[in-house]
DNA sequence: CGTCTAATTTATTTGGGTCTAAAAATTTGT
DNA sequence: ACAAATTTTTAGACCCAAATAAATTAGACG
């Protein structure tokens, strides 16, 4: 049923995956060789594998699209990858930033049964713990048109748009912070220590942990 | 300060420590051959290999044994895969035979930090699901000085408390069986021809042959 | 048409692991 | 103690996945 698939081609799987939900269009030879480290041309040597495998699209000098089963396979390991990652930072308590390698790694045990019962175990979560959503079992992964402000690069300049955790401490802690819908922020400066950030809202600099920054909604400006 | 080992690296010194308990002097080729279900003369090799990295005293034709760091990796993953064992069993509820092939695989994703935040999270077990020992963090495994079953004599009493098989095909057998861990068997009879034994387990009585007896711990009562 | 850039092909390399067949060392049987 | 049987080791080759450099080709565009 489920082709047995090696580690680095799990990844070109991934690295397509989330590069055709920024590009929208088909990818190109040379982004991916970027985002994975390696050479034009041995992306051009894994792209024909995958395409054997029925699990791109590929036609010569146009770039790659998932498949259909590709793409399923692509998000399951994305599903895969979120789920562990939220396990490890709820259950075993390990913090924001490390959570992505060990990830990295669990991501990659592939077991439809395992999957599953960690998700049962971990209560269906939607979201992991950098704000990103977790896909369900059917592959259906929520099109986030508005990014948690958590992904937000440095330099950035966007406006409030939504909230994410709608709890009443939460809006609460919003209102005394002067944060509101159509707030408009920039990001200064990221902590790797604590993945805090550092923005600028009305002309004053505020810190904002991780907490706040992954359940705040924002829409990039130019 | 941890060498890097491949996945193959690992399952041999896994072999060697596993065999190195039962036979107490050095490990011939032959037997890890037998056990990875590989050629004695691939065994060599990697013997060489693992000589170079340290992690066996490896003197021609008198067998392999582990050395100090070699045996404190096995052990590490012999906790590992113990470890993840008790939390799909007892987290996950996956049934007891299907838990040895998954940590089969998590086993190796090593790091110190996931072990011992894995083994807190699941309150420092002493023993997998299977009933063998997790070693210490320090590398201390519980000598066990547990009987197999064909050990017992007649009008015994005795409970189930571990497996020295774990195939999944002697899992399944006990599990169609209704033998699992904690059940109460008596010993009513040995049969000199085959080794065969009769038992009463719940009350009923079952006659299990010499390989099944000897693969089956027990810890007698009175 | 010529030029530029991105993509592809080809031929090699590297790393990891295994295997066969033959040689060497050890153990066993008498 | 010595020949026979067995185990272990060598040497050489093989296979696979993946990456690479260098040369070639396709497509875009003034």
């Amino acid at each position: 049923m489920k082709i047995e698939l090696s580690f680095t081609e799990e990844n070109y799987l991934k690295a397509i995956f989330s590069l055709s939900t920024i590009k929208e269009s088909a990818v190109s030879t040379n982004d991916i060789a970027n985002k994975l480290e390696t050479k034009a041309s041995s992306v051009t040597d894994m792209i024909k594998k995958l395409a054997e495998k029925k699990l791109v699209d590929y036609k010569k000098y146009q770039g790659v699209s998932l498949t259909k089963s590709g793409r399923k396979r692509a998000v399951s390991i994305v599903r895969n990858h979120r789920l562990w990652e939220v396990f490890l930072f709820e259950k075993l308590e390990f913090s924001w930033d490390e959570v992505h390698e060990l990830a990295e790694q669990l991501e990659h045990i592939y077991s439809d049964k395992l999957t599953e019962k960690l998700d049962a175990f971990l209560d269906h979560p939607t979201h992991d713990p950098h704000g990103d959503p977790i896909p369900d079992k059917d592959g259906n992964i929520e099109l986030e048109k508005n990014h948690a402000l958590a992904t937000i690069e440095v330099g950035i300049t966007c406006v409030v748009v939504g909230v994410r955790d709608s709890s009443s401490l939460f809006l609460k802690f919003l209102d005394n912070s002067k944060i509101k819908l159509g707030s408009t922020l920039k990001v200064l400066h990221k902590e790797d220590f604590d993945n805090s950030m550092l923005v600028k809202i009305d002309n004053e600099e505020r810190s904002l942990s991780n907490q706040i920054t992954k359940n705040l909604f924002i829409k990039e400006v130019e």
